[in-house]
DNA sequence: GGCGCTACTACACATATGTATAGTGAAGTA
DNA sequence: TACTTCACTATACATATGTGTAGTAGCGCC
């Protein structure tokens, strides 16, 4: 999968203070980000921000729109090739999104970019689509359960980045990091914790307690 | 594993305090919670919060101890046991966090708190050594690595909480949802996407291109 | 040339918010 | 009683920051 546009010194001055954007809110988050920093960044006055994208919410939304039509772009474009640091097309989008990451990160976990997340699942789930056909027994949940908290669980390292990092004694964002980490995910990816037979067994007590139990709290 | 205290509400002013910093933190992120607005929630005055706490930035300190502490305490006299819905140890912790799970969310995905995930690690890397007892094959990463990551997954339910809720269709912390999540995961960690040979494989092609391949930018 | 438009800057404004200070009343103690 | 301490409140202060306004320069067009 190619790559968003990343550092092309000489866009438009809205193209600066959008790319300006991405990076100082996924540097320090939403709030921590300000216009002037960013119009500093981006090189222009901290007016002409609000000249071309009206207030903070709004560049903010065009930075969510912008990534979601580039991440569309890209999705139909190039068709997701997997390679084997990336065991799933999430992972491989992730790569995708480069300098962005963070943003996207930032964007996640503090609740917003809801359609960026939903297209994510949407890809995982047409790709869940193939894997299900080699698939015997019926799966315990739906499709786009699975989809979405797979989604999830690939989003984490981009989320919890630094503390992936600190945990695994190098940062993720170096050759090192990003080798160690594959390896790690393909030794959890092909170990499950569960074998199908204690996985059936839970199951069936799972679905026990939830039939019988009455709702906790009078 | 039992629950950390919730709901006396008749607490000394401090606790109360404290208990609605980490309420309000957990709703709203540490940027837009507002010392007023703890000390409104906790039922008193704005300067009776840096009469005890001294600064926001101590508060939320002393939220970080706490938590520390209190799931340090827990899982020293109550040994971890697991219930059907977490298949592992920090999942387990998780549901023992209760009404501050929030606040941990915010707290991981905003980049502190490191000593809490460094814990939770700790945690899973005791009982990784036991599950790896039975494991035949040697492992692709140290243990450390596996269960930084694992515990990264585990941990991204909450942190992603509102798009997992919106993509299962269900809030997470009713109990229809949580009964759905609790499928989902034993579906995915009981059907690896990847087979033995498939991961030894592109392990391999891993380490090729690891050894070979010279640092991209000169 | 004159007109209008647009990108862009400088600066003023309002306010939310963390922080600091002064004061009060109650409890404990010599 | 006199003094100290401490939990607690009310209020003031400084400032960072989003937002609004007025103005300028360049450029195309009639």
């Amino acid at each position: 999968m190619a790559r968003i546009e990343a550092d092309l010194e000489d866009l438009t001055a809205r193209a600066r203070i959008r790319d300006a954007a991405l990076r100082q809110i996924g540097e320090h988050g939403f709030e921590r980000a300000t216009i002037r920093g960013i119009a500093e960044a981006a090189g222009v006055s901290s007016g002409l921000v609000r000249h071309h994208f009206g207030s903070k919410q709004a560049l903010r939304e065009a930075c969510d729109d912008y990534l979601l039509k580039e991440i569309r772009r890209l999705g139909d474009e190039t068709r997701v090739d997997l390679t084997p640091a990336d065991v799933n097309p999430v992972g491989s989008a992730l790569t995708a999104f480069g300098p962005y990451q963070r943003y996207l990160a930032r964007a996640l976990a503090e609740g917003w970019a809801a359609p960026l997340f939903d297209e994510m699942v949407r890809v995982y789930e047409e790709w869940l689509e193939e894997v299900d056909k080699a698939r015997p027994d019926p799966p315990y949940a739906s499709r786009r359960a699975r989809a979405t908290v797979a989604t999830a669980m690939s989003l984490v390292v981009p989320v919890l980045y630094q503390h992936v990092s600190r945990g695994l004694g190098v940062d993720l964002a170096t050759r090192e990091g990003a080798h160690l980490l594959a390896l790690t995910l393909l030794d959890i990816h092909s170990h499950p914790v569960l074998t199908p037979e204690t996985a059936a067994s839970l199951r069936e007590a799972l679905e026990k307690i939830h039939d019988v139990t009455p709702p906790p709290r009078s």
